[in-house]
RNA sequence: GGAGAGGUGGCAGAGUGGUCGAAUGCGCAUGCUUGGAAAGCAUGUGUACUCGCAAGGGUACCGAGGGUUCGAAUCCCUCCCUCUCCGCCA
């Protein structure tokens, strides 16, 4: 959510910025909206205090009296009025509330101007594509593939894109996610294992409602399963006003993540490039505002020595305004080599959502200075997303003799140096 | 799942229709006192929105939402949460 104070005293700015985001938001018409609210608040607060001194009155004088009925009488019609003008006020209220919840976040200065995935700028690179890889091949055409990553009985069982993960698969999925952990432990994430439903409440302060409620499956009791780590763990200190000294607070936290990817087919899904349960590690802080932006730096780092320690060639994009998300004001892009499939996969999206999430989670911190409550800034990374990290060390490092090599930092957790289809 | 009790300010805890944004205590802040501290004394101590150049006003908030009433922390309804006992169970 935006500061309501902002888009009144700069529409203009915040017009130009939306602008950047090449998306069709009708500004005018909110701020209508917002002269009609701020007019009918202060009519329905006029009357509450007519009601208010009548009460007062009212208290002192004999009950029964003359005096005393004639003000009731008096005070019938102010309190007719009052509830209609009371409930005319909460039908605005809701309007405005709406249309807050669709402005999106503005991005911050340093992001690129462009409109489509094409215009990202290639911030970084790590590691060569160029290297001879004669026996690469896309992972799921690895001969054994289908003994260790059982894609029909998930179908059987579940539905498409929930696969078995089996033996050496199932184990190489668990060290990559101690690995993970441990690394972001030692970064100075503290780790936190968070329920995996969460409430709608929470849905809508992270921003996946309203919009997105097609992504997320619902159970019977309203819960919904969570898409990302990033919702329990932002919504931790929703409505919560943290000390200054306590800043910034950095957590982890693995967990399984459900998307329905309604919408998606073709050659993305293949294999274990899109799945609709996968697991990931994900990081989030919390950070005084004056220092998100060096905060996101640093979490872009936490994150590719992840990829660097797995020696896997990546490269860092950052997203121009066009592919942006709804709620970031500044993203940088993980993708890792994939050298069977020959393509880029994105495994982790690192992003600063300045007071944005902050505003609608209502997470603050008092300010030393001066007492008061102000908005944290939120961020948040993937740390990394399995399944394709997973497709890519079997793409990469498969050797002549079909068995995988396992990077020498992921030995101590997968027990082995070598993954066998066999 | 069944039965019962309860949700009030940072905490504890009063308040069953009006003068209650809310007693009192603790905590916290500032000042006085002191060689310094403690104690003691005094004053202050929520959040949000809104009007105003400002000084300063106004309104809302007693778990959430609705209702009754001229008027609701207080009465009624629905929901959520916590605790105790029973049942069930990883």
């Amino acid at each position: 959510m935006l500061d309501p104070q902002l888009l009144r005293e700069s529409p203009d700015l915040v017009r130009a910025a939306i602008a950047k985001k090449h998306l069709d938001v009708d500004l005018d018409a909110f701020l209508e909206l917002d002269r009609s609210w701020r007019s009918s608040l202060q009519e329905v607060e006029a009357l509450r205090t007519r009601q208010k001194a009548a009460n007062t009155a009212m208290a002192a004088l004999p009950k029964g009296s003359p005096e005393f009925q004639a003000k009731v009488t008096e005070m019938k019609s102010v309190s007719a009025e009052v509830r209609e003008r009371e409930n005319a006020l909460k039908q605005i209220e809701e309007k405005w509330r709406q249309a807050m919840l669709t402005l999106p976040n503005l991005p911050h200065a340093s992001v690129p101007e462009g409109k489509t995935p094409e215009q990202n700028v290639v911030h970084a690179r790590n590691g060569s594509t160029e290297e001879p890889r004669p026996h690469a091949r896309p992972h799921w055409e690895i001969a054994g593939f289908d003994r260790l990553f059982d894609f029909a009985r998930g179908a059987k069982v579940t539905g498409a894109g929930f696969p078995f993960f089996i033996g050496d698969g199932a184990r190489l999925v668990r060290a990559l996610l101690n690995f993970f952990l441990e690394e972001d432990a030692k970064a100075g994430y503290v780790e936190v294992s968070p329920p995996i439903f969460v409430n709608a409440a929470s849905a809508t302060a992270t921003g996946q409602l309203p919009d997105k409620e097609g992504q997320m499956y619902e159970t019977v009791d309203k819960l919904y399963a969570v898409p990302t780590a990033e919702v329990p763990l932002t919504n931790f200190f929703r409505d919560e006003i943290l000390e200054e000294s306590a800043l910034p607070v950095r957590r982890c936290a693995y967990t399984p993540c459900f998307r329905r990817e309604a919408g998606s087919y073709g050659k993305d899904v293949r294999g274990l490039n899109r799945l609709h349960q996968f697991d990931k590690v994900e990081l989030l802080k919390w950070v005084h505002p004056a220092t998100s932006y060096d905060e996101l730096e640093k979490l872009r780092q936490d994150a590719e020595r992840l990829l660097q320690k797995l020696e896997l060639p990546y490269r860092v994009l950052l997203m121009c305004g066009g592919d942006l998300g709804f709620s970031q004001s500044k993203k940088y892009d993980l993708e890792v080599w994939a050298a069977g499939q020959k393509r880029w996969l994105e495994v982790s999206s690192c992003s600063n959502f300045e007071a944005f999430q902050a505003r609608r989670a209502q997470i603050r911190f008092r300010a030393k200075e001066s007492g008061k409550p102000e908005l944290v800034h939120t961020l948040n990374g993937s740390g990394l997303a399995v399944p394709r990290v997973l497709a890519a060390l079997l793409e990469n490092n498969l050797q002549t003799d079909g068995r995988v090599k396992i990077p020498a930092a992921l030995v101590p957790h997968f027990g082995k140096d070598h993954l066998s289809f066999a």
